[in-house]
DNA sequence: TTGCTCCTCACGTCACGTGAGGTGGC
DNA sequence: TTGCTCCTCACGTCACGTGAGGTGGC
């Protein structure tokens, strides 16, 4: 091992912990979504260094992305905490226990949420489809100079 | 004509004005939602009943429609009255004209626009995908019982 | 008169955006 | 010391939600 040495810039760390600057770049949020999902305990820095920089490890990372990839779907913040915190729950619950079974079944009434959304979104695509090609259309009309 | 007699619960007009709440269903959005795009300038009733109700015609709830077709694309209110009243503006122009050859230029860009963000959806939809079929992988994960 | 739909304030909410002023390590 | 990234308030904004109290036609 390499030991607790560097950090250039102070932007990762030795233990994969990154500053929040570099997780919101890479997960494509702002810095502001991610402290403001902190504030309603939808995701907690791994840590904190001295100075008081907020630290994230890979999962962190890992459920930011859940988060934004939601986004589209419209669900609210807590609607989201629900879920990824029924996913972690799901994580350390052993398997065909009791629990694990009554998680599952939360789980499958989430599944089904999320389907019927996506589902919904995908429709709303199609209308946008139409209206893309009735623009052009429109925009062809105008543009019309006569010379075909 | 059957002249200006009739209406029933005064919900609807003879000359296919419809109230609020009839053109609210119809497209699927809240009383309050339509009453604020008229306070930003984004849908004005045709006109007003005696009695200060708001009446729409067929414009106008084609017009609403499209609003709520283009609020998964993340629009901005402001954006969507631009893009709007450059259709109004060219359902006005004569094609082939100077104004109307620049109406398709500014048109074509916001169909970019459009175009790129229905992609960036598109995309996102794939994410959630994923997304659901791993969360029907942990659900059957914790539900196994160990008889297959 | 009752019931329904509508009306106008006007304050609340959700998910952030946007400075203001300050700290901390290369 | 300069430059960069980060910090915590805290007020602003966008797109509505949600009553509060009142009107108007079958």
């Amino acid at each position: 091992m390499a030991g607790g040495v560097a950090s250039r810039h102070a932007a990762s760390d030795d233990d994969g912990l990154v500053q929040i600057g570099v997780l919101a770049e890479r997960v494509g949020l702002s810095l502001r979504s991610v402290r403001y999902y902190e504030e309603v305990g939808l995701l907690t820095p791994t840590t904190r260094s001295v100075g008081g920089f907020r630290l994230y490890g890979p999962e962190q990372e890992e459920r930011l992305l859940l988060i934004k990839q939601m986004k589209p779907l419209g669900f609210s913040l807590d609607e989201m905490r629900e879920l990824l915190d029924m996913l972690d729950d799901g994580a350390k619950a052993t398997p065909g226990s009791k629990k694990a079974r009554r998680l599952a079944v939360e789980l499958d009434r989430e599944i089904d949420e999320v389907v019927s959304r996506r589902h919904e979104l995908e429709k709303q695509l199609d209308a946008v489809d139409r209206l893309a090609r009735s623009l052009r259309t429109m925009s062809r009309h105008l543009a019309a100079t006569d010379e075909d």
